[in-house]
Order: C-alpha cells, then structure tokens, then sequence
DNA sequence: TCAAAAGTGTTAAGTTTACACCCATGG
DNA sequence: CCATGGGTGTAAACTTAACACTTTTGA
C-alpha cells in the first residue's frame, strides 16, 4: 500500500509515461491439482480482490502493455494472451475516484479521470508462476474458480466474461500447451478440460476427440506411480499446434 | 473538408468533449442484390477511403459512442453492434499526424495523439440506411465486399478482422434479422450467407440446417413473381432469435 | 490377490453430405 | 408448353454418445 506522499509520486510519474484513459485487466488463469484457478490481487486494508492490471507506455502497442504487466506479476515471459473485451462504462472508475478522494487533489490527479479498460485472459503454467504484488497491494495470489471471493470495481464481470471467452475457444482452438506441464497423461489433460468447462466428460469419447485434433505426440514411456496401469505420457506437438491456433478446429459452415 | 480555422476549432471542441486517446471504428455491413456492402467515406482530395468513426464523449458508455457515431452516418436508430477488436499499435494514428502536420499546431493538438481504437462491426439493412458523410469527407457510400478500394491508416486490416468476426458468428449465433427485410425467402437468406462466407451453399441442406435453429416463422402466403413455384415468406421469430443470440447455437464440448 | 485407474473397442443414434425428383409460375 | 427456380425426400458417409471389458500396477 503506497502513502499519500507516494501516491502523488506515482500519480504524477503515471501521467508522465502512460496513455491516459486507456487501462488494462488481465484475468490469469492457472491449473493446478485439477482446479482452474485464477490470480487475484488484495490490500491488507481491503475485504476485496482485485485483477492485476496496468497502464499502456506512450510508445507501447497494448499487446505489449498486457505482456509487460504480466511479466511483473507473474514473472513469465512467454505467456499466452487474448485480448477479449473492452469495458468502457463511465462509472466503472468510480471506485478509484472515492478510494483515494482524501488522499490526491480533487482536479487532475491520475485516478479520478475515466479509465476504459482492455481484457485480456492469459493462460500459465501454474508452476512457473512467482506471484508478485504490485505497488498497492500486500498479497498475490491463486484462488479457486469455484471459490472466487468478491472483487472490487467491474472486475467479477470482467472475469465471468474472460471465462465465457475462454469456453468458446474450447470450440475452436486447442488449450493446454499453457497450462499444462510439458509432458502429461490424457486424463490430466481431461481434468484441465472439465475444470474449464466445470462438467465431467467420458473418459473414451475425450481421448478420441483430443487425438483426432492431431496434436498431440505420445512418448514411448509410460508414468509409473499408482496402483494401477502406468498412463502414457503426451506432449503437444507444436508445429501442429499453432496450426490449429490459427486455422482452428471444424468449419462449422 | 474542413478548413484549417475550422479544423482548429474540431481540434479545440474535441479537447473539450471527448475521451482523449480513444477512438471507434465501425465495420458497417448492408446487403443489397447478392452482395455483401461495407459503409466507407472519401474525400474528394484523397483517393483512400475510410471507415466511419468517432469519439467518445466524457461521460459516455462506449456502446453509446458506437451507436451515436453510426446514428450519424445512417440515420438509423437500432442498429445491431458488436464490438470486436482493439487497435492499439502505437504507430497506427502516424497518419493524422502528417495529414494535419501542416494545417494544426505541432504539439498538443487533438490529432497529434495516439488513438487506440476500438473496433465495431455493425449489421444493417441496407434501404433503411442513409449514407451521411461526416465533417472530414464529401462522400459516404456502399462499396461491395468484392470490390473494397484502398484504405487508409490500418483501416483494412481493420475490415478484415470485422468479417472474421463475423463468420466466426455465423457459427454460434444467428444473423440475418439485422440484414434482411422484416419478410423473406429461404433462397434470399441463403444469398446472405453465401455472400458474408464468399462461397456456393447447398440449397437443400441450407434450408434443413436454417430450420433445425427454430428461428424462423413461415407466413401462409408465398410471395409470387417470377416464372416459377412462389417461394414461402418468412421472418424471424424474434423470441427464439433473442434467444438464440445470448445462448449460442451447438454446445461444442 | 484385489482395488484403482488406465487402455481399448463396439454399437446405436444422430448429423451431414450429396444427390434427384416433382411442382408452380410467367412468358 | 417449357424453362426457371423452388419445394421436398432419401440413402450413404460420417460423427458423436453411450457403454463394457481387459490390462497393469502398488499395496
């Protein structure tokens, strides 16, 4: 949490280096022990959450904005991210107008001009993710889809539309080569798939599906470990992937 | 055109009223005798065309921006809008900056900033709209799908994203209430979707396919005209349609 | 040797595709 | 009376869904 004096600091250094107006929300989706989880924000001051977000640089594609502000908190470099939405209500910086009303000059300071925000969702390795707090919060951390805690400004609605966005991708694109390890079994992969979607699948009819995408390779050994039959391990075949990226699955018309 | 006093006073009156930084572009799409149109406006001195936008004012929603912006190009009041894309590359506004170089003051003029523009496509019927150019052009016109002349700044790249979006669509929503008249035939709907996917659909599965959504209501009498069997009237049962439209065709996963 | 979890296969149901034939109308 | 374009039907190919049995492993 900054002071009233380092506020006004960054206020003023805020105005000096980024586009004013523009504001960026990242909604960052991690998979670990079967839960989709998703990074969350929080003040010790402060019951409610936030999403990790940021400014665009003078000189900055927002592409690259979104990249640089996730870097900070996540300290990846390669991560995978979709623009998805603009959410651009102008009562939706209100909260940030009355939060820091006593602490900066009423006119013309940073936070009480409208901000209208790009969505991005991002999906990570869980495991490769430090989570860091930026400048106004104390904690960073992972919270359970089915656990999510409320959250400050618009930003439950930016989440539930980054979700919505990241269910019709299913349809369309494959999933996984960010957030899953680089080497899994085929019901790790349906576990990632059902915690997505936030149903169960059939086992067999998953399998077949998620091969006939064509990108996936199988390693000749299996991962042994539980009582049970050793499961063969898969990875992504990335030429194959990236063409379904760009080209996507089934035609439709 | 307007003259350098009054693109001076734009300059000043835009400073005053708009959202700095932010601007909206809108993909408008009519459809007319077979062919997919897309709403562009000219100068008589440039030879590329553009697409028409806008700003948004200080205390507006951006929707409402969208559907004020294209109120003003069309006439048209319900207008179906779909934001798509942001445009945010730092170097994507160098156009105005030398267009104007000459005419504004070098810095701290509305056009010497970076705009980050937010993309709307737009679905019309295309005897209910008319064209109005805005204060920059002469000429506000239909131009065909097939036949889109040069364009400035990244507005074709822009277009083209537009009707990406829009085919993907066409996959998981129903189209057609916003582009067709209150009435038509089976044939007729079918040349919008063969028109907006460039390519020949089969008419028999076409008709199966469009039937099986539940969107349509059949009137009794056929429409008479030509030197063959009338075609059925038809038009969109709105209830199922609004349905259909926050809902999505086909599950996917 | 048994329970747990993974591999594999099959059949039935449902879609989609590719076609062919018939019907009303206006010239 | 015939050419044009529209309505309707169907068999084959393909997908998807539902479901059962076998295999391997660690305890």
């Amino acid at each position: 949490m900054l002071s009233k004096q380092q506020l006004i600091e960054y206020s003023e250094d805020a105005r000096k280096n980024y586009v004013n107006h523009i504001s960026i929300d990242c909604v960052v989706f991690g998979f670990h022990e079967g839960q989709m989880k998703v990074l969350l924000l929080k003040t010790n001051d402060e019951e409610k959450w936030y999403l990790p977000g940021g400014f665009v640089l003078k000189e900055e594609p927002i592409d690259n904005a979104a990249v640089r502000i996730l870097q900070e908190r996540t300290g990846l470099n390669k991560i995978f991210l979709q623009q998805f939405r603009v959410f651009g209500d102008p009562d939706r910086s209100k909260f940030h107008n009355d939060m820091y009303a006593d602490m900066l000059p009423k006119e013309d300071n940073w936070f009480s001009g409208r901000f209208i925000s790009i969505g991005y969702y991002a999906l990570v390795d869980f495991f490769d993710v430090t989570p860091q707090p930026d400048q106004f919060s104390e904690l960073c951390a992972w919270r359970d889809l089915d656990d999510m805690p409320e959250m400050q400004l618009d930003h439950e609605n930016i989440y539930k539309s980054a979700l919505d966005a990241l269910r019709l991708q299913l349809n369309y694109q494959p999933i996984g080569y960010n957030l899953m390890p680089r080497e899994f079994t085929m019901p790790e992969l349906q576990k990632l798939y059902e915690a997505i979607l936030g149903k169960k699948l059939d086992r067999r009819n998953f399998q077949r599906r998620i091969l006939a995408f064509g990108i996936l390779n199988r390693s000749e050994e299996p991962r042994k470990g539980g009582a049970h039959k050793a499961p063969y391990l898969y990875s992504f075949d990335m030429k194959n992937y990236q063409h379904a990226l760009t080209e996507g699955f089934k035609g439709g018309w």
